[in-house]
DNA sequence: GATTGCCTTGTTATGATATAACATTGTCAA
DNA sequence: TTGACAATGTTATATCATAACAAGGCAATC
């Protein structure tokens, strides 16, 4: 099964390193410029487990000099998603780092409605289930978004107490 | 196969009334109060086939004086959304009305980049796959969002053309 | 080594979406 | 009449997002 950011004793620093490290490949491969801006942005992200709004993004970068208005921030957040590095959570408004870079993928996302930690997880068969539902209605599909909020385990163990 | 607004030839004056005849018996049955804000904003929302913002059913409700200010056009959404009688498009921050209302459903939506229209379809099987995939995380749904941008089946012809 | 083109960033201003908080009204029932 | 409740009205503000244009850096070419 899966390993999810729900389970307990991921080294954190490292799965900060690791993705960083395969983003920079990524970049030089495809020759996508990581910029100091664009850097520190994932960087911001990789730090949460949740999901971070833009502005939250923004203050960062602005407390370290790095641009202080909003176009700065999102413009970082949309390189990150367009090259796959980053996704938008679109029930939230806010960004979260991908946690599988570089592969391509729809993914699908849980979101705790208590803690905010988001999971990432491919949706390979959500995925084409909804493919194959566009394909009988004659859709062709660009992009996909699948997300369930509720109770991630802990919460949720939490509350029935 | 499901019938969708991507079909020809759908009545659509007979679909607004019919839907509106189903909602005013769900809230008779359920004790809701379909108010005259309220029914005027699932009017508004059935006129179209498309996804419609909240600022724009304000509009409409502030023509015809039933308030003007964003928090009516927002409480009203929120009770549809709530009884199941519209959705929200997280993808486009804006409201449908349910094709299939009083019906438990957690539906699949196929959202046109070019025309707008957006199609309601069960999501049954992407949902259940959605579910199947909680429960080995031990995550507990609340709500899904299930959403597919691209291209409908004419703007797609179109466009190949 | 000037010119050009392109990408990135900086900045101003504004647009678009959404809600908190509190006042008011209407209705029903005790 | 009073109290409780649901819905609406209203003010103010919070939050999310982008258009438009200026400026800087860097590589390719003339």
């Amino acid at each position: 099964m899966e390993q999810t950011v729900f389970d307990h004793g991921h080294d954190h620093d490292h799965c900060i390193a690791d993705t960083m490290t395969v983003v920079e490949q990524a970049c030089d491969a495809q020759g996508l410029q990581l910029t100091p801006v664009r850097r520190r942005a994932l960087e911001v992200l990789l730090q949460e487990h949740r999901a971070v709004g833009a502005y939250e993004v923004l203050e960062v970068l602005r407390a370290e000099g790095l641009g202080g208005q909003p176009p700065v921030a999102y413009r970082a957040l949309k390189f990150l998603v367009d090259n796959g590095f980053a996704h938008r959570i679109e029930g939230l408004n806010a960004f979260i780092a991908c946690a599988h870079p570089s592969e391509r993928h729809a993914p699908s996302f849980f979101i705790c409605k208590t803690c905010s930690t988001v999971a990432e997880v491919p949706g390979r068969r959500a995925v084409k289930n909804l493919r194959s539902a566009a394909e009988e209605l004659g859709f062709v599909v660009d992009t996909i978004t699948i997300e369930a909020q509720g109770l991630c385990p802990g919460c949720a163990t939490a509350s029935a107490e």
